[in-house]
DNA sequence: GCCAACGTTGGC
DNA sequence: GCCAACGTTGGC
């Protein structure tokens, strides 16, 4: 089993919003970037632990966890003419863009990104340093240096 | 809202 | 295939 970060804007879909789909879980679509997409599609196994990250707010932290219900699928979006996610390069035999789903697990106290920063424990982990990467993996040692239970 | 960092695009 | 221009992310 593997541990993961996603980010989300708390603002277009929160932790929240994911806890109220209850077991149904969320499709996490929209992911348009090569490096986060080949983790979805080639690394995010079912039943991966996953910390939701909040970003692009007034305190970016983790603020809980989620887990894996259902490996990559394309993301239905890319078709979509009518959607921001549209890609007209891609097509359904060799779809380039996907998704998985996760299902609410649990909120922590929110773990700060300036925490995060200041943990001389977390040396690894992509956020901290600047990059925009928005699903990335977290090594065990790293995810219970952060979530101890 | 600013702007640094970085990914993507497209001309050559 | 290089690299400048451009667009986006995301912390502050």
């Amino acid at each position: 089993m593997a541990y993961w970060l996603f980010k989300t804007e708390p603002d277009t879909f929160s932790i929240d919003d994911l806890k109220a789909l209850g077991s149904q879980g969320a499709f996490w679509e929209g992911v348009r970037n090569y490096q986060a997409r080949n983790f979805l599609r080639d690394q995010v196994k079912l039943a991966d632990l996953v910390f939701i990250y909040h970003s692009s707010c007034k305190v970016p932290a983790i603020v809980g966890i989620a887990k894996v219900i259902q490996q990559a699928q394309p993301d239905p979006f890319q078709f979509d003419i009518q959607s921001d996610y549209f890609d007209a390069k891609s097509t359904k035999e060799n779809p380039r863009w996907y998704g998985v789903t996760l299902e609410y697990v649990k909120h922590l106290r929110p773990i700060t990104l300036s925490a995060i920063k200041a943990n001389l424990e977390i040396t690894e982990l992509a956020l901290k340093k600047a990059g925009r990467l928005s699903i990335m993996p977290v090594s065990e040692r790293e995810w219970h240096v952060l979530c101890p239970n």
